[in-house]
DNA sequence: AAAATACTTAAATATCTAATTAATTAAATT
DNA sequence: AATTTAATTAATTAGATATTTAAGTATTTT
């Protein structure tokens, strides 16, 4: 279980984030929105499933990836705790 | 102007944080909850307020950290952003 | 004014991170 | 079965990061 927080440092993987947002994809198609390889992607993929920020799904021969809230939970926690961020969830989501 | 997520991408960076929730701090005093040199501690610090998460005002001869919300609301946003978070505050803080 | 305290800057180094090219695995198509 | 498409793993390298020791600046105390 990777650190959510060296995952996200990164700005390329908050890039990757943002496009999960609006669709699934599949790396070849991440891969259209930066100027690094595939293997480059790949890696930046592996980072952020391995810190709960995606989850990964085969389907044939694509692997579709999307958002996973999960690891987040714990740097939202982070914010509330350190700045009193108030968060408008369920509680059991935060704790 | 630093980098927010690198800053606090690192785990004694966010532990500094923590402590500076509790009462504002000079780094002799945060230092003897690390292991590392006040150099070590001092180069911390100066990520930290290059980024906006703290601040620092020179009482004689101490300087005083204390925590600065500013650096973190672009952080906040992109949870917002990403996530969905709902956030308690002023639109403005966010904005 | 000398010494002590508080802190930062500089230089050096060891480790970590992001990226590349080449090789490999797996599924779909011809 | 051979080829193409999709993706990952391996090996390497360049650059960034965290940490140390030594030196320097500023303020307070004696």
């Amino acid at each position: 279980m990777g650190s959510p927080w060296k995952a996200i440092s990164d700005g390329n993987r908050r890039k990757i984030l943002m496009l999960l947002k609006k669709r699934d994809m599949n790396p070849t198609a991440i891969a259209k929105h930066f100027d690094f390889t595939l293997p480059g992607l790949s890696a930046h993929l592996r980072i952020l499933k391995d810190a709960n920020l995606v989850v990964e799904r085969k389907q044939g021969q694509h692997v579709l990836y999307s958002l996973n809230k999960k690891g987040s939970v714990e740097m939202i926690r982070f914010f509330v705790n350190v700045w009193g961020y108030e968060i408008n969830s369920p509680k059991s989501m935060l704790l």
